[in-house]
DNA sequence: TTGTATGCGTTATCAT
DNA sequence: ATGATAACGCATACAA
């Protein structure tokens, strides 16, 4: 396998001109050609086992049918999915995904906007960008669509998250709970900031507390979450009234969880731990955690959303009028979570 | 932001030619073009924002600038950081990735194939195919770089998993441990085959032995895995001279040491419990788990030798000889193993 | 020192 | 029914 054929070593072995094999192998012959001429060409195509130039249709085209989706931590089971998802969405319009993780690259934001501007990317998905992301995407917002973050000007798919917080509150204060320490992560993205703010908002609401003394931050990474675990259970039982944890993500609840087990304090008896996300690790470790399930399925919506925007499918017309689409989230009862002592 | 400018618009504008302002912008005047029109074609890009088309500057050059890295599943967070470490090396080339998922479209080697003879990629990173994909895959051959896998007319990386297995097995042995249980992945690839054949073959060179009674395979989803570990469990604690239990991944040792602690079964003190991947999980259940490292890395190294071969970079020139670059793994002793009863 | 012309592999608009 | 020919946006050998 030497050079790899064109339409014109077709044309040329089939005997006819090269428009003329773009026409039957695109199949826009109907009338135009005649039925022996048309097999000619294709038998050529076979013979030479003919594969059309993609990068060559792209530049008519004028599109990559390529498109990015930014995520925070690729090694995060949840974002995993959530690619996976729409991959198989972009995949049904013939578009493939390349995948920015935006943790492990600091200058993505250029990256990315240079890529779209040079006509490598037709659009990106970002997910829960920070702020200051956010402004630095400006120049290309009209190929992106914003997940967990963004203004008015940016076609955005959000989690209800405050539905979601409403959720936990609702079921700590059924079981008795008051007063409730927070594991957070310590990262600027709004995504983690509203998980917890709309927490205490609904505690404050409703009778309830988080207590500051017993709330520490901490990154998603295992070995620094381990020990900020630790630091935050001893807070945790200095304070005798505090009968709960919630966490910003399952990762750090599953890694709170383990300290409680090695240092004996029992869970949910002495300390109930909820966590966000529903990963897999929710179920592996016991307790198995009671999560507020995230839908992965968001990641195959935003993909249609924004296939919408920047091949101007149909769609269905409602964005960027600044109401982003909003998906519901949705409370997991596991073994982390009972009732106050 | 209409109709993004093109090198002819900035032409135009700056009065100069195109191939001018080719020269200039790709910094190939040099005595060639005079500081002070080359100033005016900059200033002109500037102004109209000029951004070189990608996709054009593809089609002259014959390559795409994309490689795909496939595996069997994204979700499992192993791979995930094959992703993170592989996109590095080709980022660095100025090559992006695409993630293909062997797992969730069955038609892959087909997409494969296709993108890779119109162009659309330079190659692939193939990991663990099973051999029937292997097959399929050879019309590209050339194109491919396949880790744990193929035959010598494939450029391979290799894991060196039969010196883990011997890893494993002496520890067991160095713990009093003879007869042991296993805990396979149910999918015909050759990475997990061989996991469990190299234990059995050192187990069985060294006095030991893997109990067929004692061993089963589950897919890599939870709740089958958890259903299967069951089985399982009641199978080893039928044979008291079972005292260990090896499996094919930490995600299957994660569910199992959760179903043993679940029935009052106590690890390791009446089970020791191996996994391979050292996988995140492996840290975050009780106890902790002993397991082969598979390092991460390797999916650079495979990168790298990927663009040696299809950029034609200098490389280690070793490539395609037959032999696979071979990389070494390790045990991580943690909780869950210890001396046999 | 700069501009003209050609080609990369396609598709599409014309003539014939 | 088929074939020239002109784009698409860029790089480059060659002419001026």
């Amino acid at each position: 396998m030497n050079r790899p054929a064109t339409s014109t070593d077709v044309a040329r072995r089939a005997g006819v001109s090269q428009s003329t094999v773009s026409l039957v192998l695109r199949g826009k012959d109907e009338g135009r050609v005649t039925p022996e001429t048309a097999d000619r060409v294709r038998r050529a195509a076979r013979e030479l086992d003919y594969e059309p130039n993609a990068v060559a249709l792209n530049l008519k085209r004028g599109r990559a049918d390529v498109v990015a989706l930014v995520v925070p931590t690729v090694t995060q089971p949840y974002f995993a999915s959530v690619l996976v998802e729409a991959e198989k969405e972009a995949r049904q319009a013939g578009c493939d995904v390349i995948l920015f993780d935006s943790g492990s690259d600091d200058d993505w934001t250029g990256r990315l906007t240079r890529m779209v501007r040079s006509r490598q990317l037709d659009g990106a998905i970002v997910w829960a960008p920070t702020v200051d992301e956010v402004g630095a995407l400006e120049a290309i917002s009209e190929s992106l669509v914003l997940v967990e973050a963004g203004s008015a000007a940016f076609n955005r798919v959000d989690l209800q998250i405050e539905e979601g917080a409403e959720l936990v509150g609702e079921h700590l204060r059924g079981l008795g709970h008051r007063r409730v320490g927070y594991f957070g992560v310590r990262a600027p993205r709004d995504t983690y900031l509203r998980r917890q703010r709309a927490l205490r908002a609904y505690l404050d609401a409703h009778g309830g507390e988080v207590v500051d003394a017993c709330s520490e931050d901490a990154p998603l990474e295992l070995d620094a979450a381990e020990r900020v675990a630790g630091r935050l259970i001893d807070a945790v039982l200095g304070e005798d009234t505090v009968t709960a944890v919630v966490c910003d993500d399952d990762l750090l609840a599953a890694a709170f969880v383990a300290v409680c087990s090695e240092r004996g304090t029992p869970v949910p008896a002495r300390l109930s731990v909820v966590g966000y996300g529903d990963l897999s690790v929710a179920r592996l470790v016991r307790p198995q955690l009671t999560t507020v399930k995230l839908p992965p399925e968001v990641g195959g919506l935003a993909m249609s959303r924004l296939l919408d925007a920047v091949h101007h499918r149909g769609g269905t017309g409602a964005h960027r009028n600044g109401t982003p689409l909003s998906v519901p989230v949705s409370l997991v009862e596991r073994a982390s979570s009972g009732p106050a002592r």
